[in-house]
DNA sequence: ACAGACCAGTTTGTATTGCAAACTGGTCTA
DNA sequence: TAGACCAGTTTGCAATACAAACTGGTCTGT
């Protein structure tokens, strides 16, 4: 080692935004972005999350101001559903540039 | 939304390694990565990690199987050093691989 | 009509984590 | 030889991820 300072990519590696990191609010926020509006019920069986743990992710999401919550019904059952706002979606493509800029070849 | 079934890339997200997920680790890693042996001292001035936040990584490393920990004396002076193992070194890359694979345009 | 199966989603309890302050065991200096 | 200093570990704590247990409601069978 000959340097004693650390490589920008490795600096911008310690500062990415923890609330998408998470790997399950990755994966929540990236098919939120993927549509229009997302549902519950969809999330759930697609990304194999529980119930549990789906609803606290989304809702650390929604505190950050990422998600918005549109809660409705269908027929008489309540049907929750998720849309990414735009400091989400700045925040994601934010975070792939961090990581892509970091990825060795 | 169409399909009902989270593709590839995002099901890659979820499996993540965690020991590697974690910044400071990854970043730890990757300087292991780059040189034959790293000092204690150089990773602490390089990262900006506090000695104690370092010291629990690296075990974490270390538990994992990912660095091997060398402890020597320059002079009287105790000199901790740290090196990438095989086995490390395949997760790193396999990491990275997963995150690459993930990434959208 | 109503008991209980079922459903969508939230809250609670717990084990694990990341972190820095406090500590340990030692060397060096005045 | 007291105490400043150094390398690194342990401890204590606040924040997390997670699933089990719960809430508030609808639907089904009798």
């Amino acid at each position: 080692m000959t340097t004693e300072t650390l490589n920008p990519e490795m600096q911008t590696i310690l500062e990415l935004d923890r609330v998408i990191h998470e790997p399950a609010r990755l994966v929540i926020l990236t098919v939120c972005n993927s549509a229009e509006e997302v549902e519950f019920k969809f999330l759930e069986t697609t990304t194999g999350l529980s119930k549990g743990n789906l609803s606290s992710h989304i809702s650390k999401l929604e505190q950050a101001g990422y998600v918005e919550v549109i809660k409705a019904f269908r027929k008489k059952i309540p049907v929750t559903s998720f849309k990414i706002t735009n400091a989400g979606r700045e925040a994601l493509i934010a975070y792939w540039n961090a990581i892509r800029g970091s990825i060795p070849n």
